[in-house]
DNA sequence: ACAGAGATTAGACCCTGTTCTACTTTGCGG
DNA sequence: CCGCAAAGTAGAACAGGGTCTAATCTCTGT
């Protein structure tokens, strides 16, 4: 797997990088897509990655498997996913987008920044509730990743999105982004928690909602 | 690795029961140990996994090795530890007992709950930035597991009782548990990002100061 | 239409976690 | 001391992630 690890060596941003999150561009590694078919490719790669794990989780997704029923050779698939990690992480990407595309439809309307942080932490746990054991695989495997716009990331930007209204990334100070970022990875972790049985939907919800308050209280 | 999964079904307490931290008694899954020669098994096995795992990380802790430099044989290995996992739990488990004992030694001597709290946490942050390859192992499997005493709830526990002086895990009230639950889970994270290379000691700690003080703000 | 570069493929191959088998040791009740 | 069940051993075997190779295809520019 080979993860940059320790506190010694920076993340290596060299000609090749690391997994990418990234949904419209290049596949992860291919130089210069020529396009058209690339993307479907990947597309089908990413598609039948997500369907093998949403019933079986993340065993169930076999890069054997998922080359096969993307129509490519195992060769071809790590190509595009120079591990099982990018593969999950790509899936990943597309739940995001979509629980970003849900907020855009309909904002949360909760009247603090805590409710509103809630409200969008307990939307995205249905979303990934719908499909338990992908939740799982992606989840952990992100842990073990968040390589290049880490999913916690990504929640704690959305987060002081939807907390502050009209806060961005850029206006916000280190300490809110701190705080944010802080509250994404508790819900994280409680997700696990849920996923693993220790926890129902409705104490996710209250705890995080503890958990917000403070953390959001003055945002 | 087979961990339970899933909303649905509930952890199967059964005869088997899954991995354990326990650190005195018996064998993993050995069902009577007739001591002695058993549990100096045990130990030349865990000292063997942690000596591997702390220069070259899981990775580096394989199986077959970790079973060669104990002196036992591959198969005797799982037998005490089943999976990978339930050896990298124990090994973990040490340390957080050597933190422990560290903490009744020279108790955190800062005025607030939080300062305690943070006190406590960046100490494990040296202990473990000793050897990051095994912090890093070590992080990453718990995460995955923590199934039974996971290293996040001893860490809650833990903080609880430095936090609030002389406040146990009976007297707290399920939102205190929440709440140290939440910063042992942040913490966590932080320390992977800072395995990561995306984080300094320095920030940690004054991210974990920001934090903290919100979350532990009238213990 | 054609050559060369890069993309794709099928499939062998390696590595390591985990399982299984056949056999030997060990410890203990009778 | 015997017998036997549990524990241990060596090593083969299996599974799935990841690598590598030798073709074959597919563009793209000329």
């Amino acid at each position: 797997m080979r993860i940059p690890h320790a506190v010694i060596e920076a993340a290596t941003p060299g000609p090749e990088g690391a997994a990418s999150v990234e949904n419209q561009p290049t596949a992860a590694t291919a130089p210069g897509a020529r396009t058209r078919s690339q993307l479907q490719r990947r597309k089908r790669i990413v598609q039948a990655a997500a369907a093998l794990a949403s019933r079986g989780g993340v065993e169930a997704m076999q890069m054997r498997t998922v080359a096969e029923r993307a129509g490519v050779a195992l060769g071809t698939l790590y190509r595009y996913f120079p591990s099982k990690m990018d593969l999950v992480v790509a899936v990943v990407g597309e739940e995001i987008d979509l629980l970003e595309s849900s907020i855009q439809r309909r904002p949360p309307s909760a009247p603090t920044a805590s409710g509103r942080a809630v409200d969008v932490l307990m939307r995205a746990t249905r979303g990934l509730m719908r499909e338990p054991e992908l939740a799982d695989a992606l989840l952990r495997s992100l842990i073990m990743t968040e390589v290049e716009t880490p999913f916690g990331d990504r929640m704690a930007k959305l987060l002081l999105r939807v907390a502050g209204e009209g806060l961005t990334v850029e206006l916000a100070t280190e300490d809110q982004l701190t705080l944010a970022n802080s509250l994404a990875s508790v819900w994280v972790h409680e997700l696990l928690e849920m996923l693993r049985g220790l926890r129902t939907y409705d104490q996710i919800q209250h705890r995080l909602e503890i958990v917000s308050a403070r953390l959001l209280m003055d945002f």
